[in-house]
DNA sequence: ATTTAAGTTTACATAAAAGCAACTATAAAG
DNA sequence: CTTTATAGTTGCTTTTATGTAAACTTAAAT
């Protein structure tokens, strides 16, 4: 990760100024072009400001590049912590859509099991 | 939000020492102390690398007190994210607990509603 | 009382940051 | 082409923060 670097794509991508992100955070103009050529370190109280001004978390600030290189994912090795965080960063109909597919395979498979056990009965 | 105090609760409850933590983040024992004691303050790399420590997200880290001051919760009010995002911050077993029962209710459901249906077929 | 380990504080040399002013780069206007 | 304006960068001095060894304080163990 580059932090510099990323900030000033976000910044760019947002359509801020220098100037303005320099406000926000509270340092000159000068210092926040420091920043951005990474000869001068961002705080963490800065980068929290960020996330607000952005609206970003700290992580998806920090870890920009590496989440927007489109990787493929393979959800099936993960534990169900990094699943389930997986599939919030779905929008929100996937999402919704992949709940509503979990719900009917569950659902199928209770139905298969309980009418294999109790047909019979009838 | 208090960085330097999340840290140190968050070491401790991890059952961690402070040489153990300044190790891992490449400080000295005191210059660790002073972080914790909030002489020093912590520098965005450092942030990062206990993420890696202490398996939490850097949000997670810098909103501590926030996230861990009782409250109640009333989950019903609450969008599907967010119920999301409230059932990820229990702990595994209740989790799981929450997703059994979840699992049961609309299972049940669905049988209620399909002999309510077809049992006056027999 | 002694030992041991965790954490804190001091002191001071060293390093980094602040912020202003001067500079460059770029682009639009006359 | 020259002027004007704006964004961003760099140089420089003062101010502030940092690192670290060593001393110091707790506190538990025996």
């Amino acid at each position: 990760m580059n932090l510099a670097d990323n900030i000033k794509v976000i910044r760019e991508k947002q359509g801020l100024l220098q100037k303005e992100v320099a406000l926000h955070i509270g340092v000159d103009k000068s210092t926040y072009s420091k920043i951005e050529k990474g000869l001068r370190e961002v705080t963490v109280a800065e980068l929290q400001k960020l996330t607000k001004l952005f609206n970003l978390t700290a992580d998806q600030i920090m870890n920009y590049n590496e989440n927007s290189i489109p990787t493929e994912v393979v959800i099936e090795d993960k534990s169900t912590i990094e699943q389930m965080q997986l599939i919030q960063q779905l929008d929100e109909e996937d999402k919704s859509t992949v709940f509503k597919i979990i719900d009917k395979m569950l659902t199928t498979k209770k139905f298969k099991d309980f009418f294999n056990k109790n047909v019979a009965m009838l």
